[in-house]
DNA sequence: CGTGATCAATGACAGATGTCATGGTCCGGT
DNA sequence: ACCGGACCATGACATCTGTCATTGATCACG
């Protein structure tokens, strides 16, 4: 009826990329007009492309779609972003939308829904999976104070409570409380049960 | 020139699946005849659609691709597995190839190689990615033995010793001897960066 | 101002973990 | 028959972890 919306996507993963492009250029009212794969290129190319809305992964090089989603509702006020994501971490979900983001949805949902959900968004509706927002609801915000994210983040490569010590500027018995403290709170009886379960919820950082 | 070539999509993100899909059904030569999002249902869907080329992703409910790969080639030796996966694994490559598929291809490369990559498949060439073919030259096979693959892939839930030698039926003094030998062949210092290691490798089991 | 939350650190303690030596069984290959 | 390798187990040992109590410093909030 009026114009075309025109489409940002940035995936990592050139393949799915090309592929979304392919799916969603099937749609007469829908035009892809800028692909990236990093984080950190989408708010320029969004800027000289003029795109209408973006679709977002969370996971990617340079920047998270999460932080690039702050960034292109700050610098590009116009520009609607929907994260189109492969993990549906109520985490995620809860700091989409705290970060300005219109629509949410998971890969494994059927790729007919995808271009509606894209024309939602556009109209200024908003996008989220049902499930998944029941999810988030009920397992709440992340428990985890901001050192004690930190801590487990830095857990995740497998070193031990000195080598965290040394990476984070910390004595040795300050790594374990707070360990103790994130193993307390997440319901786990182990530091890799705790890394497991806080990342299952999307509670750690830069993924 | 011939026929077209008939195709089936096996991934678990339906998305992604439908997005593949229309990339492919972009080309004149190629026919996507049958879509599945479970491991399990590869072979019959193969069957009853006759596809000439299997485009499986590796990490799937019901049944892992490489399994799968194993079972179409047993079943319909006409038909060629290509394996289109998210993580460019040695390990994955080596069993792919070891089970019979033709092509092994990471969704980081370019789309429009995809189309490519098919043709070439369904001539009968082999399509693997070269810097990944190295690597997995260069990290060479599995050093683990079958019981401390198994012992480190239980490990990956977190659990302790215990939990471990429960769920295994063993002591846990050899628990923890297979453990250290994981340890130690992996060249990691702990338990969780060996297990970290090991998954990077693609040595773990059912993933 | 007082209160509470977070952060950092220390010391102490029980229990878990990683390593090693040792011994046994069961295979497959020579 | 012999050997080596994988597998299971035990016991011992040093070390690492997880927990707890306690102490201070800082900062936000009412």
């Amino acid at each position: 009826m009026t114009e075309t919306i025109r489409l940002l996507l940035a995936d990592d993963q050139a393949m799915v990329r090309g592929a979304l492009a392919a799916l969603l250029g099937l749609e007469p009212d829908l035009e892809v007009v800028a692909e990236v794969g990093r984080g950190d290129e989408v708010v320029e190319a969004a800027r000289r492309s003029h795109a209408d809305v973006a679709l977002l992964d969370v996971e990617m090089p340079g920047l998270d779609g999460l932080s690039a989603t702050a960034q292109v509702r700050a610098e590009l006020p116009l520009c609607r972003v929907l994260i189109v994501t492969t993990f549906g971490r109520p985490g995620y979900l809860r700091r989409a939308m705290e970060a300005g983001a219109s629509g949410f949805v998971v890969k494994d949902t059927p790729a007919r829904q995808l271009a509606d959900a894209v024309r939602r968004v556009h109209s200024g509706l908003r996008v989220v999976d049902p499930v998944l927002a029941a999810e988030t609801l009920s397992t709440g915000i992340s428990p985890l104070t901001g050192r004690e994210t930190e801590v487990l983040t830095a857990a995740r490569a497998g070193g031990t409570v000195a080598d965290l010590a040394r990476a984070l500027n910390l004595s040795s018995g300050t790594v374990r409380n707070h360990l103790s403290a994130a193993i307390g709170k997440t319901g786990a009886r182990t530091r890799a049960e705790a890394v497991r379960l806080a990342e299952e919820n999307g509670w750690l950082l830069r993924p």
